[in-house]
DNA sequence: GATGAATGAGAGTTCATTCAT
DNA sequence: TATGAATGAACTCTCATTCAT
């Protein structure tokens, strides 16, 4: 209660900010069961139960709206992976690697393809067209963050001595790209099951020789 | 007489897939460029060379259009695809197993990455919304083609020896997912580099112990 | 303050109203005079003086505002040719029925004949492809309850003794066509004349026989 | 046989007449169900069995082909309604007038209101705006043309003394109209109930005194 | 700040009509 | 003569965006 009024200005702003964040969620969610032309500022208004001048004067046009709508979506994804990835900090760094890794990376297999990230991807490079930038600017809210706090995590491995030396960038690719190949050629497939193999197959090529 | 009217009949029903085919052509070309909403059948048309309703003749409308343009282009980009990994045929059943992959999967990986794929891949999941089997069909006349080739050649590898055995369609998706995913990350890259350091890592994982 | 604010809902309410009738009436005159197909949304924007769109906001579609239009055209019709009718209540009950009827029934002619009662009939009969029903539901604003209207004047008469019994329903459409009949086979008669005629050949068969 | 062959020239004659009025009453047919503008040239070369040019060569273009479907439909109307007029020819001119009367105007009534008459009269009104005369002229060949042959006869039952001295041409216009115009109140009323109490009010109207 | 109403611009689609064969 | 193919011209409808309240 106390903070919830704890200023007449708080209270306001924090009603602004839920109204645009109610908006960018309302407008992500149509963006990504529509595509950008077929949902109209008309709909991503009446989702959020808004009048359509009040998207307008949240979000200055339906571009900046789908661009946010697309990068707030990111930095959730982009979030939740890193979380995940950075739970292999004290782990890893002992035992074996194979038993450090499969829970984590299993994890962050089904994170990294649930409907939520699909779809940011989805959105990002649906209309590269018309946002030349927006590919780049969720990858570098997503894959590339992921693959920075992975790649900090091998170099530790790599360091301790329990994966061969390696450049860690490259690594982590390696591994993620492991993860994620599989599941374009069968979508259905479980994620927990690819990231085992992937798993296997990471370790046998970056793992230290007497693991 | 038979070859004059053979010939004239070739020549008016050729004239017919030409053209046809000039539309399907010019419209990926402008749909990869723009994407789908963007682009109007005017456009497509004038980049045929061609009154709107002709259009309208070949392809009953515009999202026909859409699917057959994806569609032809990516049984082009395929068909390439196949046709390089078939050459690992002779050439990698014996010998060395790096040298002998390492020429063809630097062209495969160029030929998986040039910009008629890309664009391939981004119209299939670009308007998943609106043509929901469109990303299984060009799946299917790209990825899933090239990866049963490829597998058909890591069968082989294997029997003779020069790969640990393995389930070749799984060893297949990993080859192409380290081809392709570090380009995820890195879409400046070197295709030749990313594939060498992806057979290393391939072979390191796949090849026989006495390699 | 309390007419302040009726006036105020009234008016804006009235303005809406206003402006749908203005929409309709401007429709019904160019749908009169250049058919359902020759008429544009746009012609009929303009003749009432807004743009394109704003006639898709009061009616949903052209089909509507045929509908519409021709309904409300047909209402008036109906009601002026009622208003007519119901003349005859009181001077029909006594005197000379042919003095009675002659007056109002010259007048019903010409109601009847004017050019939006030709236009109304004809566009619910021109388009009756499109619209099944509409012609049904025309005659049921104008034709039958015309008839109706009448038919009850009739009974009156003949429970006064003026005419002889009969089926005041049947009584009625024989009047109305003869009134109407005629006017098929020289369109430029005059309709008092005509009615004239009518009413004649009608009490002729229908006047009591002491008449 | 003999007439198939009788001359090369006649043969194809009538085969170029057959296939226009082929045409004719395919378009016929298609106007009445669909409208003018809702039906395309294509569909009615379809209908024909012939390809759309062909259509064009027999009939200048759409605005011909509507014309004279419709024209050659109303030749056939107004024949069959003649015809049967005609038939009043000697029954009507001695015995009870009502009995004479009787049967041919119930098979009249029955000829005016069929499918083909319907939709005559019909074509005529729908597009007035783009055939200013086409009203007219299909009046001329039906409703004019009957109630000329329906005025002689009832001319001559007058100069028999069988109906009461009048003019012939209105009389004929009342009998037709007392025919028609119930049925614009109950499209579904049987015609012959319509004529006979159409002849009974006529007969009362125009019947001599002593009849 | 929020809304109902209005609008300018633009796109897909259809069709009558004409060539070239 | 009959046709497959091509086209110019329209028209319906939609939508992002802006006023006036």
């Amino acid at each position: 209660m106390g903070s919830e009024v704890s200023t007449g200005n708080g209270r306001k702003a924090r009603g602004r900010d839920d109204r645009r964040q109610a908006i960018l969620d309302g407008a992500f969610a149509l963006f990504a069961r529509r595509g950008y032309a077929q949902t109209c500022v008309q709909e991503v208004a009446q989702e959020a139960g808004v009048a359509k001048p009040t998207v307008y004067n949240h979000l200055h046009d339906k571009e900046s709206l789908y661009r946010e709508a697309v990068e707030s979506a990111a930095d959730r994804v982009g979030a939740r992976c890193v979380a995940i990835v950075e739970q292999l900090r004290e782990v890893a760094t002992d035992g074996d690697p194979r038993a450090g890794l499969g829970v984590p990376i299993r994890r962050l297999s089904r994170a990294y393809h649930d409907e939520e990230a699909f779809a940011v991807r989805q959105l990002a490079i649906a209309e590269a067209g018309r946002f030349p930038d927006l590919a780049a600017s969720v990858r570098e809210r997503t894959t590339l963050r992921i693959r920075s706090a992975l790649a900090d995590r091998l170099a530790r491995l790599a360091l301790a001595g329990r994966l061969r030396p390696c450049d860690p960038e490259l690594a982590a690719e390696h591994l993620l790209a492991l993860l994620t190949g599989p599941l374009e050629y069968r979508p259905d497939a479980d994620p927990a099951t690819i990231a085992d193999a992937a798993v296997e197959v990471f370790l046998r090529a970056y793992g230290s020789d007497h693991a």
